[in-house]
RNA sequence: GCGCCUGUAGCUCAGCUGGAUAGAGCAACGGACUUCUAAUCCGUAGGUCAGGGGUUCGAAUCCCUUCAGGCGUACCA
């Protein structure tokens, strides 16, 4: 519809410059938009005003050569008007709008899918949560964000691969390790000085007592090093296999599970500091490497290779992108807390090295979520064991309220997370509010039809769906028509959230008309014409809901 | 100090790729259930878009600046 709207002023712009009305050839680019007020027309363009200091004219006089020139041959415009400083309103006549119910029954739950990726590979790699403890509510907010772009950029026509980088190498882990053994010594009623930097969560005390069913007082007695090692390796196994079970029941997948500790076994952390070096990007000082970092945008350069030998995790980062993209993905997408936006810099400056166009490169940065209860921050820190973890929010408030608190905030907003207010709340939800839409449709259906999913795709016709008149059920066609643009910007802005505010904005539409009109009326064809919008409201909810993540509901 | 993010109704937040009179939900107040599900709807009230300056036909939106809050500024991961 935008796409003939566009057309139609571009030709008349042609015609008008042929005629000579126009001084230059040179035309702005036409911006459509939907205003907001209904008296202003159904769509609306600020071609005018903008032409106006290119043509040195008065927008109202340029609006008017506009008008003079366009040529309409499908009908699709009932009346246009210029209004204010010179915009250009135009009116769709409603006929024009029915077809887009029988696309959206026509293609069901592909309705809305785009195709402005054209099958390009793409990688996103979220949540990547060190496996030394359990995932809190902050990983939560990464992992639906992270979700839902994947799954927005695949309905978008990208091939989508799902990746999660376990840091499983490297100090961290050893320190785990550390904390598991000390705690066994203190099952077994050894006095140990648990030391600041170790883990202290509850969680460690589990894992601590597993060791202790499954190897009794053996490594009291066994070489500290041994023991400790084995126990890194059984809490870490451990931790991971709750991280899965944790996202699993949170609804996301992951396609790859990327370990950093394969990246020194294929020796591809050397590997990467060789290329470095063969291309001059690597310098010794102070008995450590260094890559020259802030030749390409960085605030300074960043060691690779410790004085101890010993590589960074840094230098493992530069190995793994280069990793993603030799394994042929054109686009690289991070998730990050927004507490790592300092390394974005360094990462960009070792894409650039490495010869790749860091435009290929996007870092998603999520603000942190503050968690409450009842309106008193909860300090998070998993050394000090003092957090809620996703798995806890998620039984409370479900999987499908969760995610959709989460998703109902743009990211890079901080978000408050009460968890008193969260519970308490769950019936006002707006999550709530869109699933009753698909119940209510549903059970309207069912009052009419046995198969709920009743098909209608070519039993109607254009003149039948005339009877579809009212105001209301022409914005709620309207807006129907917006999904795919709202898909199409949530991708290119990496905006998830506009999908939820979309579908709260045509489930008011649909409470709306619900309360003022009947569906089942005694007229017969009004009523199967008002069904079948029904049908194709519920069509493109269950696509949003899914887009997101959650179900659409047949019952509340 | 420098960098990133945030500041919009009492509260939680949309709107920011410059557009017309700044929007929702919650809370408050008043209405609508013998009805296709009231987990809904309708109405009333509520604003110095943190402050100041600039850019232009037009600024919540862009630029500069001040203030406030969060985060980051490792040979940690």
């Amino acid at each position: 519809m935008k796409n003939k709207l566009c057309k139609i002023i571009t030709d008349s712009f042609n015609q008008a410059y042929e005629k000579g009305a126009f001084p230059s050839a040179r035309s702005v680019e036409i911006e459509i938009e939907e205003p907001k007020k209904a008296e202003h027309g159904d769509f609306s363009t600020n071609a005018a005003m903008k032409s106006a200091s290119l043509y040195k004219m008065p927008p109202k006089k340029i609006a008017q050569i506009f008008l003079d020139n366009i040529k309409d041959p499908d009908g699709i415009i009932e009346r246009t008007e210029i209004a204010g400083a010179g915009f250009i309103n135009f009116f769709i006549s409603k006929k024009s709008w029915y077809p887009i119910l029988k696309q959206i029954h026509k293609k069901g739950a592909l309705y809305g899918a785009a195709n402005i990726g054209k099958g390009k590979k793409v990688l996103i790699e979220f949540v990547s949560a060190n496996p030394t403890g359990p995932l809190h509510i902050g990983h939560g907010r990464g992992a639906a964000i992270g979700d839902v772009f994947a799954e927005i950029f695949s309905f978008c026509g990208y091939k989508v691969s799902r990746e999660y980088y376990l840091n499983d190498a490297g100090r961290q882990i050893k320190t785990l390790g550390r904390s598991v053994f000390l705690r066994y010594k203190e099952i077994f009623g050894k006095k140990v000085d648990f030391p600041q930097d170790c883990y202290k969560g509850e969680y460690i005390i589990d894992i601590a007592n597993k060791i202790k069913d499954l190897k009794k007082d053996e490594f009291l007695k066994a070489e500290e090093d041994e023991a400790v090692k084995f126990c890194a390796k059984f809490a870490a196994d451990m931790i991971l296999k709750g991280i899965k079970r944790d996202l699993s029941e949170f609804g996301v997948e992951f396609d790859n599970w990327f370990s950093e500790r394969s990246l020194y076994e294929t020796g591809k952390i050397e590997g990467a500091i060789k290329g470095f070096k063969e291309k001059k990007h690597i310098y010794e000082k102070d008995g450590a490497l260094w890559f020259k970092s802030s030749l390409f945008g960085d605030e300074k350069d960043r060691v690779v290779s410790k004085q101890n030998k010993e590589t960074t995790y840094f230098a493992s980062d530069i190995a793994y992108h280069k990793d993603k993209f030799e394994r042929g993905f054109d686009k690289v997408v991070e998730v990050w807390g927004a507490d790592h936006h300092g390394y974005i810099l360094r990462l960009k400056a070792a894409i650039q090295a490495l010869g790749y166009n860091e435009e290929n490169f996007q870092v998603i940065l999520v603000q942190l979520v503050n968690l409450l209860r009842d309106g008193v921050p909860i300090a998070m820190s998993t050394r000090a064991g003092e957090f809620v973890q996703l798995k806890e929010v998620v039984k409370e408030t479900g999987k499908d309220a969760a995610r959709f608190i989460f998703l109902t905030r743009h990211h890079e907003s901080p978000l408050d997370f009460d968890l008193e207010l969260a519970k308490k709340r769950s019936s006002d939800n707006p999550l709530y509010y869109v699933q009753y839409v698909s119940a209510r449709i549903s059970s309207i259906i069912s009052k009419e039809h046995d198969d709920k999913e009743v098909s209608f795709a070519n039993k109607y016709d254009i003149s039948a769906l005339m009877l579809l008149k009212e105001p209301e059920e022409i914005s709620i066609i309207k807006n129907l028509f917006l999904f795919q643009e709202t898909v199409i910007l949530a991708a290119k802005f990496a905006e998830p959230h506009r999908i939820v505010y979309y579908l709260i904005e045509l489930a008011s539409l649909f409470h709306n008309y619900y309360n003022k009109h009947k569906i089942l009326t005694d007229d017969a064809l009004l009523k199967e014409a008002r069904i079948y919008l029904a049908q194709a409201i519920k069509i493109v909810i269950k696509s949003g809901l899914n887009l997101l993540g959650v179900k659409a509901l047949e019952h509340m």
